[in-house]
DNA sequence: TGCACGATGAAC
DNA sequence: TTCATCGTGCAC
């Protein structure tokens, strides 16, 4: 397996939301390659996108989002769920995709429909913070064999508090596919 | 009476 | 975010 190059992250994060659909997201737990198809994610475009993490300003949790392309940042939420989402765009752009459900693949055990659970059945918490997604142990790769889907555009999920941004179309999921938490 | 569904609160 | 619980409305 060959995990997607930093120039594929060092893109319009718009962009590389919608191409993550499809794509295999591979943790290797001791040994053992969990992989679940990539089939809904979200884009948070930034400081300036007041439902992104990187609005509130550069933080000890969110310096991740600063930082170069191609990198994990996982945090914990209402103290019991951590959300997995790659870090887009060129080093202080602070933007990044949230991946939100997997189809499984390969060695998933439980459901992995919704971020909270996705790193759950991954394995992944905020340890992964940071980690390079160019690495052997976590990484996304293009799957050999792909399949043709459409892709939905939605508003996203829970970010209410954001004003215009919480209307703007930056969701995406795999038309019709059974795992996109919610259709 | 009981089911399906939405609202609500809790986990921190 | 997710889960359990509780209420409403509807059908039987």
């Amino acid at each position: 397996m060959r995990p997607l190059p930093r120039r594929f992250y060092d893109r319009d994060t718009r962009t590389v939301a919608q191409e993550l659909l499809g794509m295999h997201l591979v943790h290797v737990v001791r040994g053992v390659a969990r992989i679940g198809r990539i089939v809904e994610t979200e884009a948070y475009l930034g400081p300036h996108d007041l439902a992104a993490h990187s609005a509130r300003g550069r933080t000890a949790r969110t310096a991740v989002m600063f930082g170069p392309p191609g990198h994990a940042y996982v945090y914990l939420i209402y103290g019991r769920y951590h959300c997995f989402n790659v870090v887009t765009e060129a080093e202080g752009h602070a933007s990044a995709v949230l991946v939100r459900a997997l189809e499984p693949v390969q060695h998933l055990a439980g459901r992995c429909s919704g971020p909270g659970l996705l790193c759950e059945a991954l394995a992944l918490d905020r340890r992964h913070s940071g980690h390079d997604l160019l690495s052997a142990e976590l990484y996304i790769t293009r799957p050999a064999a792909r399949r043709e889907f459409a892709i939905v555009r939605r508003p996203r999920i829970g970010v209410d508090y954001a004003g215009a941004w919480a209307r703007r179309l930056l969701r995406f999921y795999i038309k019709g596919n059974a795992q996109v938490s919610r259709p």
